[in-house]
DNA sequence: GCGCATTGTCGAATCAGTTCGACAATATTG
DNA sequence: CAATATTGTCGAACTGATTCGACAATGCGC
């Protein structure tokens, strides 16, 4: 059927073995034969079988994104991630297999114990999250993505949330606000705990309190509404208010739009979003970018490191970007 | 190292051709033994080895995702089809391989030429497209998304965009409207000559001039700014617009937002967009929705049906559903 | 109770690669 | 110039599965 290495040694003239040493490098061959070998894997348009290959060594250079199974809206937020992994494991020589957590475990035991992968970057890690602990007993090269309560010795990469917060306070205390809000995730977000909103979130305040500023905050739906409500709460609690921290992505275009329309153009918005969001808006605003073509270049780089024995780095901890507009 | 089909023979006190049969059911065994042998498997937990197994029966139980290698904020309208077509997937007992088209071929050639897949499907086919071909030559079991101007034999699936934009006009027109308005994708999209684009609007203006409706078109960048324009182009051009069919789910919030802003809340208008982009809005609009899932259903089960040499319809083109608000 | 068809199990071949040990044919050294 | 080291190639073993052909051990009819 398909072309195989015995093919290749026939057309070339020379033994199986050497055909597989020409492409490992394994051993020295001539010069000479190495270029009939070469051309005729070049004619043959030979490939080696993944499967074949992997048996012997163990290794099959696919590695997993193992993706947490959640619905609706929340969806769209991934796409940059799986974008950026997917480029930074083709520039490793890697393919990328998508897994998602039906019942927590299943396919992630299934892909690593069939060996179908070198090695899986969990995704979204949370809090409490069952993966960290079963990767682990799998004995499988593993890098986490998010911060886990107990990481069980794997390495993992996330934002720097907390600086976040603080750079976006920072930046409104320089400018000389005192009274400073904090437009954050949907109700929801907070609702199951996601650490990463409760820590930026937290950064900022803690930022404003240190230097005897006001911070008050609130959730925020992204639609209509939900921002009225958010903007209307803010300043009922905090009247003096001129600072505005969004940590709300799709909730920024409303915001910016609505400040406008209240007549509230003044207010200074820092926002919590990548570059483009913040560019994109009618009034450019300043944000600290999270970097998340980063994040997953960093996350594959460390997984190809542990899959080759490397010691790498347990934690990484990605600082945010301030870009002033 | 990892656990084999030896170890659970001996273990079961059986040879590894009776593991084998057991596992595959390709023979019959005596009750007994089975429950044995399953016993074993369970307490040794082994998983046979994909690769070694592939290497017999050419099959992976992998499926390759192709998609075009697209930068910028275009990313994001793709991850519900990743979603869908991951659990599409899953339902059909086969692993999801991402890859990219860098240079347009390679990726998929390396994935099938070293048997990495069975299959492939194509996300975002577009009409001049270099993709079906190349499968074509590979003989490999393809299925596209979208609609090349050449399948090269290949089925395809596809949203029925002109029927979208017709089910939209012919909705305002039974509502009265005789004025309406197209608010379509961003200009670039149009530039790049996406067939779909092109498709959705044509098959509203048709419908509107069966009718003798005036249909006035344009495109719209999902800003502030670029609604605003849009907007105020098409009244300038049709004063007497009173319906509008808006095709740019994230233009869409600021377009409803806007009109309520200038007065014109009045104005009716219908989106072709996800049913949550249209649910979540400050007024509910009512829309036609493309199914999602069932495209990406679709292409997983024609795409299991054509690696399993089932004769599969060449042509299925998705129903759009109108969802009155 | 004997021949015949089933049924269940096993040994061995096979798949497409990698890698070890052996062994010529050269190259280097004393 | 003989002894040793190096280089390049090959044959054979091996990886972890599947599957074919062989072959006992039964069940059945006569």
């Amino acid at each position: 059927m398909a072309v195989t290495i015995a093919d290749v040694a026939k057309h070339a003239g020379v033994s199986r073995s050497t055909v597989s040493y020409v492409l490992s490098g394994n051993r020295s061959i001539s010069a000479e034969t190495i270029a009939r070998v070469e051309a005729s894997i070049e004619a043959l348009e030979f490939r080696p079988h993944a499967g074949a290959r992997s048996i012997r060594t163990g290794r099959t250079g696919v590695i997993a994104m193992a993706l947490p199974l959640v619905h609706g809206p929340h969806n769209q937020v991934q796409m940059p991630y799986v974008w950026a992994a997917l480029t930074a494991a083709q520039e490793a020589g890697l393919k990328l297999l998508m897994l998602t957590d039906d019942d927590g475990a299943t396919a992630i035991r299934d892909a690593v114990g069939s060996a179908m992968v070198d090695g899986v970057m969990v995704m979204e890690v949370q809090h409490k999250d069952p993966r960290p602990k079963l990767l682990r007993s799998l004995k499988c090269p593993a890098v986490l993505v998010g911060t886990p309560a107990n990481p069980h010795g794997l390495p993992y990469v996330d934002f720097d949330f907390v600086a976040s917060g603080r750079t976006c306070a920072e930046h409104l205390l320089e400018r000389g606000h005192t009274h400073v809000g904090f437009l954050g995730q949907p109700p929801e977000t907070y609702r199951r705990g996601l650490a990463y909103a409760e820590h930026a979130r937290d950064g900022a305040l803690a930022a404003l309190a240190e230097e005897g500023a006001t911070g008050t905050w609130t959730a925020c739906e992204p639609s209509s509404g939900g921002v009225v409500d958010a903007l209307t709460d803010l300043v009922t609690r905090d009247p003096e208010l001129t600072g505005l921290i969004v940590y709300n992505e799709r909730a920024l275009p409303l915001v910016v739009d609505r400040l406008a329309g209240l007549g509230r153009a003044d207010v200074d918005v820092v926002a919590i979003c990548p570059d483009d969001a913040a560019d994109r808006l009618a009034r450019p605003v300043t944000s600290v970018s999270l970097p998340v073509e980063e994040l997953a270049r960093t996350a594959v780089q460390r997984l190809a490191g542990v899959i080759n024995g490397v010691a790498q780095p347990s934690v990484t901890m990605l600082a945010p970007i301030l870009k002033v507009r």
